[in-house]
DNA sequence: CTGAATGTGATTGATTATGATTATAATAGA
DNA sequence: TCTATTATAATCATAATCAATCACATTCAG
């Protein structure tokens, strides 16, 4: 006989090797009853060690793996990549550049890579990891407290530290782009981040893909003067392209080759 | 007859072995009253050296991760391991904690996933990163620069951020700890960061494998005197022992089950 | 020797783990 | 959609186990 605490155990263990297990199954595994196996699925979720579904209960990752990230970076890859790699064509041997978090900026990491000096400001944990094996290129993170929403180091602490650097160029992406409302994104906090991280660059460089176009979110970060390059994936509505002429942006038009 | 610290020893070497004892089976086998058994597990289970259960006691069981490739490469993976699970039942809700850089503290990454309230202040790009999808686990990250060979954020703007912050508890990782040159580490700069760590810590506890006993490597950032806490994986010399005793540092020996 | 400290066993009311039961909720199939 | 089926939470009873307490024995220091 078993205690509770060892059940639970194996329990934890199987679901997370089989990434599911139903009540009944257990059940049987455990010869107890289903108000004891129930029992014991609730505290484990209790314990954020599994989540319960009806009739069973499944591994914590298959749902955490789920949601906004994988499927956000999904949504429209293909062009982000090209986007990244026509932002990579700006970036020279021995830069120091600042790369944002973010999806957008994320297939740029990929693109970098080959340089053989480089310096890469960056605040999103995902971008950094994909560097740490990456000893030409010498990376600075600029600390702050983790948004699990966007991976992206923010607040205070990073804010404070960016101020402290200075940097060629900025990689920065943008949850919207307007005339009249400029560049926003939906966390007052990250917009102060992204603030920053413009008024410390020589060059700024947005990437946003098409779907950014027209949107406004809650916190502005940036005007259109700010801007020094824009970079999409989709011809743009002719006021964007006369407004970012008159106003002095840079705009890059990458099409995407359909097959 | 025997004396309550011999039969507490055997009962805690049975439990390590058979992973599992009951209070009727300890009785029968001591020959003592369920009174003197319950009193026992009680003690064990406040030194950490088991846990208690309805009916009896169970040892520690580390929770079963699948190692990535980076991980796979490292020397000592399973004394990591233990060490990491004794070093996170000292881990409580709602605590402050460091963790250092480094793959001996890695594994406590996992075992600190099902905390529902945590704080965890990290310079390593890679341990930050696979908390990134736990959005109950508050992660802080003191920036700096990414040293490619431990893949740990060092340098002054780690140590002014962190000389900003405090916490509870500083899980570090050494490569050297010898009873005349005490805490060492091989980078000057990384070493800085460490002394910072523990200087920022209410109670530091530090994580090392049996082969880091008595190695002297470059820079020096603590001495014994520093450490509150020090948890390995095998038995260790006499002189540490009585060292470590003198000097009011706590020795936690957990010792790798063979099968 | 005395008196405090410690270790032990017995007792008892409280707590815990479990399975059965039942009303309610969720799901699947027509 | 509605209905039949299945899963669930909530409750209860019961048996095992536990914490708390006390009494007794042993050890040790003054």
């Amino acid at each position: 006989m078993l205690y509770s605490e060892e059940r639970k155990n194996k329990i934890h263990a199987y679901v997370e090797k089989h990434k599911r297990a139903s009540v009944q199954h257990l059940c049987d595994a455990f010869n107890v009853s289903e108000s004891t196996i129930r029992r014991d699925l609730s505290e484990l979720e209790q314990d954020h060690l599994l989540r319960r579904t009806h009739g069973g209960a499944i591994a914590f990752e298959s749902v955490n793996f789920e949601p906004t990230v994988t499927e956000k970076a999904d949504r429209f890859q293909k062009e982000k990549q090209i986007i990244a790699t026509r932002a990579a064509s700006y970036i020279q041997e021995g830069d120091t550049i600042l790369i944002d978090a973010g999806t957008t900026t994320l297939p740029l990491i990929y693109e970098i890579k080959h340089f053989s000096s480089l310096t890469v400001v960056t605040n999103s944990v995902v971008h950094s990891e994909l560097l740490k094996d990456s000893p030409q290129i010498e990376v600075v993170v600029p600390g702050g407290r983790l948004r699990h929403e966007t991976q992206a180091l923010v607040g205070p602490i990073t804010d404070q530290t960016l101020s402290l650097l200075h940097v060629d160029k900025a990689f920065i992406g943008t949850n919207g782009i307007d005339l009249s409302d400029g560049l926003t994104t939906p966390n007052l906090i990250e917009a102060s981040t992204k603030r920053t991280m413009i008024s410390q660059s020589s060059e700024v460089i947005v990437l946003a893909d098409h779907s950014k176009f027209e949107k406004v979110t809650f916190a502005k970060f940036g005007d259109i003067d700010d801007i020094d390059r824009f970079i999409t994936d989709e011809q743009v509505d002719q006021s964007f392209v006369s407004e970012f002429h008159q106003r002095g942006v840079k705009l890059d038009i990458v099409l995407l080759q359909e097959d």
